[in-house]
DNA sequence: AGTGTTATGACACCGGTTACCAAAGACTGA
DNA sequence: TCAGTCTTTGGTAACCGGTGTCATAACACT
């Protein structure tokens, strides 16, 4: 067992005890194996051209000084990080720590790290950074959460780029393994079926901004909703918001003091549906006896608004782990992948009841 | 101007129109300009063993040719990589949001990258994922914002790994160059300063947890504003919350039903202060005419709950880009820093009045 | 013995940095 | 005026810790 290295140590103790802070490298491993570091790599790698006896000999010595390969080297000779972005423009800091929970879910027992990209879609120029970061860093691929996933022309950059990516939205955009699907047309056709069975006829809907793929699904889905129970959509009560709560509360007092005051409003997301409840409070009405309110999102307000609000929710820390792990997945096993979707759930609490007598 | 590389090049076709893909390297920029790669590297690293002349060619080879370093392979070389880590266990997605903002619109023109590292301190084995990521990833620094900013243990960690770390914490934890100090103390009495000069004399305060630096701060600074205004502390009015809303609503609960019920509660954190609106709801009370209630972190809550919530700022993201400054300042630069510190400011809003006559 | 795998190693290379040396100027003293 | 020394500037080689390519050794199987 020749000393070896004819490359000249520096300061560096080789005494038992130390280790502490001088990492072992593969080469340290190589050499306590008697074999090659070219082979080691393959045991890394999980390569099956190593016997069974060699990769036992070089697994044992790897787990006895605790050996990690450097992914800063890994990743040099790769060409390719062991890094994972989230590009992302949500507004809703709930929503963006939720997926981020469950893209760190996945990666918590990988070397890959979650990286963070927000940006402002309106900005021009965040198309430019975004290409900066992919072409640097090289990560091994981007999650886009709406709305940026419902960027085209990003899509076709990160492909330019050889970069994968997985896209997060309400409609078919990609293919199967650059997808994860959420039906928000379901989520809101439950919603309107919930109002309706409860009895109401003028039911209000302030969707999101067009702009939006999830506005337009959630709008086509109200519809539906509606007419499965036979219920019309009422003139006049369809109105655009911002998806703000702001927009939530002036959408909301112009459905009260239009000329067709509904008995329910269905609201695309959270946020607006707060605004809702604002602008019912100040015209002196009250949920559900008034008005009844449903939003969308399940944010943590709607369980500590009072009354607590009916809404629809989608599981996204559990999207972020599929996104990620769709990642994850080796090239070939891509090829033959079932497209991943989910379905909302509609959560009763107390903002949604019967219409008033009157 | 010999063709020079002697290295085979591959595939890579060398004509003027190319580049889209073929990333160019240290060693085309230092062939373009007529110099080693070892110039090359001094003008990036700002070296000042260049001539002016030198540098200026360079670095217009540089510009004109879109070079920019590949970070995986300075980071090898330089055996740390160009990643900052953020270290939390704090629950409120809001706070964690504006933080990483923070913390990115420092990063932002630089080429380190974010990355997270959520974690729960109760979890035994959560120090080991802390080290195996800083013993492997080697990144520039980790920020810590509270409650792991609280952990020594933690701290000497990293310090023994040679990792650099800021603190985000109430209280004075370690040297300047590594805090950001806030002064909750000082915010909570502003908090008792407004309730009792708006003639409140029963106020009642629900802290965080014991475990929590910032609950002791916040009760210690409710006490001090109390005292200034020589307002008594009332008996059996300073209760332990957990900084949740359930707790929220039962240790109003508790208050409410006591013997000494309270005209104004003020709570350690917003979470905190919905619970008690509901609290005070359900007892059939109104807020603020019947108990005024004021909380702590100015969530986007606490302007949409009804009515809108006083309550305690703190700016999140400026602290965030305070930490992310320290963290990039050079090690000589740090030796003598202004200690960095921020002051919470009182957000007055419509859940504070005066008492009810009585 | 000839052939077709399978296993292993040698060596260059990924794109930078550090250590060290050499050349070019600037400055000195005789 | 000229060699000798110091300071600036640039180059070379080794290295950071891995992986790719390709040749070769080991081990079947005809």
């Amino acid at each position: 067992m020749a000393q070896g290295g004819k490359k000249g140590k520096r300061g560096a103790a080789p005494e038992g005890a130390a280790s502490a802070r001088a990492n072992i490298t593969i080469n340290d491993v190589a050499r306590l194996a008697n074999v090659s570091k070219k082979t080691v790599s393959r045991v890394i790698n999980e390569s099956p051209l190593v016997r069974q006896e060699t990769r036992d000999k070089v697994k044992a010595i790897i787990k006895e000084h605790g050996y990690a390969p450097d992914p800063q080297a890994r990743a040099l000779a790769f060409r390719r990080s062991f890094l994972i972005g989230m590009i992302y423009d949500n507004p809703s800091p709930q929503y963006v720590v939720n997926m981020q929970r469950g893209i760190l879910d996945v990666l918590e027992d990988t070397s890959f790290q979650l990286v963070l990209h927000p940006c402002e879609r309106s900005n021009e120029g965040f198309r430019q950074k975004i290409h900066t970061f992919v072409s640097q860093q090289k990560p091994l691929g981007v999650i886009l959460p709406p709305s940026v996933s419902e960027d085209d022309d990003l899509a076709a950059m990160l492909n330019d780029l050889n970069c994968d990516y997985v896209r997060i939205a309400s409609v078919e955009l990609d293919t199967p393994a650059r997808m994860v699907r959420t039906h928000d047309a379901e989520g809101a056709a439950q919603a309107a079926r919930h109002l309706a069975s409860l009895g109401h006829r003028k039911i209000a809907h302030i969707h999101g901004p067009k702009s939006f793929r999830s506005a337009h699904e959630r709008l086509a889905g109200f519809k539906k909703g509606l007419e499965e129970q036979g219920v019309a959509l009422a003139k006049n009560l369809t109105v655009e918001g911002a998806y703000t709560f702001d927009s939530g509360v002036t959408c909301t007092e112009k459905l009260i003091y239009g000329d067709n005051r509904p008995t329910a409003i269905f609201t695309g997301n959270d946020e607006m549906a707060v605004g809702a409840y604002q602008a019912v409070r100040k015209a002196g009405l009250r949920v559900p006896d008034d008005i009844s309110i449903v939003g969308f999102d399940d944010t943590p307000m709607a369980s500590r608004v009072w009354p607590p609000m009916t809404t629809v929710r989608l599981p996204i820390r559990e999207m972020g782990r599929a996104a990620a792990a769709l990642l994850l997945k080796e090239p070939m096993e891509k090829a033959a992948i079932e497209p991943v979707s989910f379905t909302p759930e509609i959560i009763v609490r107390e903002s949604s009841g019967p219409p008033p007598k009157a």
